[in-house]
Order: C-alpha cells, then sequence, then structure tokens
DNA sequence: ATTAATGTACTAAGAACTTAATACAATAAT
DNA sequence: ATTATTGTATTAAGTTCTTAGTACATTAAT
C-alpha cells in the first residue's frame, strides 16, 4: 500500500497513532487479529523493524497483546481502550481550544464554524 | 530559559510552529523586532543553527524577513499574517472534528464538551 | 517429523537532525 | 576609524530514526 507519511515526525509514532485510533475508534474490534509484523510493514510501506517498534509500545501501553506464535491481538479489556479514548479525547479537546484561543477567536465563533464544517465533512450527526 | 521542546518531531519546526503562533496571535506585532538569531537560541535554549533554520523558513513564508545588520522583524503585511491565521485555524478544526468524528462522538457532544471546558481555561469569552 | 508462520533479536549502514566551533560580510554605534 | 552586533555560511561530530539483512525460538498446520 505504501501510506504517505509525514516527514514531520518519527514513522513509528505516526504508525502508534494510526494504530491507536482505529482501535479506540472500534474500527479495529476487541480481540481481533492484527496482521503479522511482516504484513503490517509491507501494508503500511515501512521496515519491518519500525513495524516491530510501533507494535511494542502499544503492548506497552495495554492495547495490544502479543500470543508467541499466533500473532497479535487487539485488548479484550474494554475499560482500557475506553480510557485510552477518553484521554486521547481531552487532550485533543484542550490542545484545540488553547491553539484557538490564542488566535483570539472566541468560543461562540469557534462553534459556529465547527458545526458548519461538521455538516459538511459528515452530514448532521 | 531552555524551553522543553518534545522528542516528537524535530526541534527547528517545533520552533517555527511557536514563532508562528506568536505572530497570528498578535503577541509579537507587525514591524516588530525579533531577537537576534543567537539571542533567540539562548531564549529557547538551542543551537543558534537550529534558530536560524526555523526563522529562514519563516523568512520563505513571508511572516518574518531580515535587515542585513539590523536585525529580524515581523513581517508588515496584515493580510498575509490573516491569511496564515485562517489557514491555521482551518487546518485546526477540520483536524479536530476528523479526530473526534473517528472516535465516535457527536457534534453536539463535542460542543457541550468545547464550552465547558472553554470556561474552565478562559473563562466565558 | 516436517514445514510454515509467528514474534523477537541482532548488527550494520545510511539519512536526518542537532550541536559545536569558527569564520565572514555588512552596518549601526562609538 | 574602530568596535560591536547582526545575518549568514561552513565543517565536523554525535544522536536518533530507518532500512536491510539475517537469524533464532515457538507453535500451528501438514
Amino acid at each position: 500500500m505504501a501510506f504517505e507519511f509525514s516527514g514531520d515526525s518519527p514513522i513509528y509514532l505516526q504508525l502508534i497513532r494510526m494504530i491507536r485510533q482505529r482501535i479506540v475508534a472500534g474500527e479495529l474490534a476487541p480481540g481481533s487479529k492484527l496482521p503479522s509484523v511482516r504484513d503490517l510493514a509491507v501494508e503500511y510501506g515501512v521496515n519491518p523493524n519500525t513495524a516491530q517498534r510501533s507494535l511494542a509500545e502499544l503492548e506497552r501501553e495495554g492495547l495490544v497483546y502479543a500470543d508467541r506464535t499466533s500473532g497479535r491481538f487487539v485488548t479484550r479489556e474494554l475499560g482500557l481502550i475506553e480510557k485510552v479514548r477518553k484521554d486521547l479525547a481531552s487532550e485533543q479537546i484542550a490542545q484545540f481550544i488553547q491553539q484557538m484561543q490564542s488566535m483570539g477567536f472566541e468560543s461562540e465563533q469557534v462553534i459556529t464554524i465547527i458545526l458548519e464544517k461538521w455538516r459538511e465533512q459528515y452530514g448532521n450527526h
């Protein structure tokens, strides 16, 4: 596939964020099997070592686990997934508010733009 | 001073973002003088070469300009600053919406949380 | 028993970023 | 005129990230 990574940060970090995101979004279901290190590397167009590094970090977080020769799986600890989801959301929101505020936007203005763009991107939900 | 940079992306990029941010926020006024390369390096605790690199990029964007021996200044082109400000805001909002949406948040939910946190952080404005 | 697929580990090389240490050119300040 | 300050340029070394290549241990599949 050869996904296009940004040169702004290390690939292994970008890969961590992408997989973490797909997990908390439910796109990668709890307990479901992940591609093998080698397949994941091919899928994203990176070196197996880089994929391994990202997976090892996600494992450290507890979001995935490895069964020695059957492969890697998304954790079944729904509580953990939900916690990570909430933490990510909180962080996102705090950073977002800080940025917009420092650029001189008012809360009402931001709300208006968000609702507008949200509809543009995904319809009214 | 020795500002604390994240290890997640190159320092010169983080520095670019910080200065750009301060310019569009109006904290660094149009036409105002920036610290010299060497002073800026001390101020942020980075190597002069790194500071130089960041400033050169901001210059390429037109946000700052250099007068050979009197130093560097924030551009006086208000239109450009405003354009960058709007571009940054658009980008921020689009990314934010995409993230929150993919994590399964509804727009109303996001609006509620934003208003709540905005008041926490900055009061009702 | 053999084979294949899995996670894991290791070494080596190259690329990008950062720092260090100088040096030069231009001009404002003295 | 001299000095100090500014931006700019260059070379070298060290660190981190990435890729490449190879190898081993374990277990499911055959």
